[in-house]
DNA sequence: ATGGGTGCAAAGGATTTGCAACATT
DNA sequence: AATGTTGCAAATCCTTTGCACCCAT
């Protein structure tokens, strides 16, 4: 039994149910910001009746309660983080993983604040470009070409 | 003819057709972050064989070319911006709407960098939140209840 | 027994694809 | 003629909804 998926069902205000706990279990577990689909293949083979409409329905609940943050890069990627911490995300394009950038300075937003008479109360920064592997892989790509 | 709109359409080297130089003039003429289904009634009237997939189409190559951006800050929230300048959104959760916010200052990024390997060639910073009008529309409905 | 949670099947939407017609060079 | 562009229809994919069942209090 995972404790801290746990404490954060219950501090979010959400009962812990074998599903909810599995899932918030499973993003706690895996940082590598799973989308809907990655989520119910990693957690059904644990609670096998899982369908996928329960994690459709369990993701959106956990981003609405703030026990979890949705994440929408791109068009055809969302993903999920188990991480609440304000920090920055990176799109590789050409492998299309997320990565955190835990040393670049996140907006920060403790409380919510007005500006122009609007009220903002979430901020998300993200970057977008080709990450180190894939970089790597292309010039091996171009290497072989020359050579 | 849409002195701008076409040559957008050439330096990012799109040929101007007729289809293209009447999307690229409406995002430009409307900067109110339209998604597809806006652009394609917006254009419709102009364009009367407009189809859905030439819009579709249109503005996905245009965000690829780099000739308009494609923004994404929710789920079921894709919309277009004629505005390639970094700047930074803002989206209203209760009507949807997606804003400027030209005083915040944009993360910026003339030329690509490299973080930890990573190659970082785009960047974007959006707030949620309630806009001012709907607040204010909160409000009458708040003193309606107590009168 | 009551309310909340789950999961099936179906519906609903948005986006893409295959392909034929068309325009432009 | 050759290439690029458009648009219809269909397919696909993702997500939500309606509803019945189930579990826990």
């Amino acid at each position: 039994m995972d404790i801290n998926a746990y404490n954060r069902l219950v501090d979010s205000g959400l009962r812990p149910s074998t599903q909810r706990l599995a899932i918030m279990s499973y993003l706690l577990g895996h940082r590598t910001h799973p989308t809907v689909e990655d989520v119910f293949q990693g957690v059904v083979t644990e609670v096998p009746t899982l369908s996928r409409t329960t994690v459709y329905n369990t993701l959106r609940l956990f981003s609405e309660h703030k026990a979890a943050q949705m994440i929408t890069i791109d068009d055809h990627h969302v993903c999920y983080d188990g991480d609440i911490h304000p920090h920055v995300h990176f799109l590789c394009r050409e492998c299309g993983r997320v990565f955190d950038l835990m040393d670049e300075k996140a907006p920060k937003l403790k409380r919510p604040v007005t500006r122009d008479g609007n009220l903002i109360d979430e901020a998300q920064l993200y970057y977008k470009g080709v990450c180190k592997e894939c970089l790597e892989k292309e010039k091996e790509n171009n290497k072989n070409k020359i050579a």
